[in-house]
DNA sequence: ATAACTGAATGAGTGCCATAATACAGTAGG
DNA sequence: CCTACTGTATTATGGCACTCATTCAGTTAT
C-alpha cells in the first residue's frame, strides 16, 4: 500500500485535507479539537497537533488560542491549488514513469476522455 | 518530491527494476556486483545488497555465491506483471483520489487517447 | 596456494516517529 | 471567581527503519 507506510501525522493531514476539500468544513468553520480528533482517530493529541501545524504553517488554518482551530478564508481554493501543484510536480512524473515501465496504457485506467 | 523521501535501498531497487525492464540486462545476464553498483551509485554496498535482496525474495534474481547475481529466466515478464499489479492495486487508487480532490482532469495529463 | 573477486552476516550507530505525563496559557459560560 | 474547554510547550522514553564498518564465506583464475 501507499498510505500504510506513511507516518501517522501525515495520514492525519491527508484526512483533514480531504475533509476540507470535500466541504465537510466550510471556511470559517471550527475544526475538531486536538483532543477530540485524537480520540476519534485513536491517535495521540500531540500527533494531531503536529498534523494541524502543517496547515497553520501555510496559513490555511487560523488558530484562536483557547477557542479552537478554524478554516481560514480562501483556504479551500488555496489548498486545492497547493494539492494540484504538488501532484503535477512531485507525484505525476513518478506515476507516469511507473506506468511506462509496467506497460500500462492510460486507457486501461479511464472510462471517459 | 517523492523519490527524495524514499529510502536509498528502494531507490536503488527502482533503478535496477527500470534497467531490467528496459532490457539493459537480459535474462541470464550478470548484474553489477554489489560493490561495483555501490561505487557507481555512491551508495553503501550493504544498501545495494538490500535492494538486490528484494529481487531474490521474488525469485527474479538468481544468486551464485562467490560469482555474482544473475537475472532469472522469465524475470522480465514476471517483473512487469508484478509492477503492473502493484500499480493497479496500491498506487492508482490513491493517485485517482488525489486527482479528484485536487480537481485535476485526466486530459490535463495526457496528450493521446 | 594465493590473490582478487563475488555475496552475506553480525552488530552498532543514527535519526525520525510516536507516545506519555505534566504543566502552562488563553477563552467562554455559569 | 471558577470550571471546563481550547491550543501549546517541555521532557523523557521506546521503537523502528535506515545506514554502515567490519568480518566472514564462497568461487575463480593464475
Amino acid at each position: 500500500m501507499r498510505n500504510e507506510n506513511k507516518p501517522v501525522y501525515l495520514k492525519l493531514r491527508d484526512i483533514i485535507a480531504a475533509a476540507i476539500l470535500d466541504g465537510d468544513f466550510s471556511e470559517g468553520a471550527m475544526l475538531p479539537s486536538v483532543r477530540a480528533f485524537a480520540a476519534q482517530q485513536g491517535a495521540n493529541p500531540l500527533t494531531v497537533a503536529k498534523a494541524y501545524q502543517l496547515f497553520q504553517d501555510d496559513g490555511m488554518v487560523q488558530v484562536k488560542r483557547g477557542v479552537g482551530l478554524f478554516v481560514a478564508r480562501g483556504a479551500v481554493a488555496k489548498l486545492r491549488k497547493s494539492e494540484k501543484q504538488n501532484f503535477l510536480k512531485n507525484v505525476w512524473p513518478d506515476v507516469k514513469a511507473q506506468m511506462d515501465r509496467a506497460g500500462i496504457r492510460p486507457s486501461e485506467l479511464l472510462e471517459d476522455c
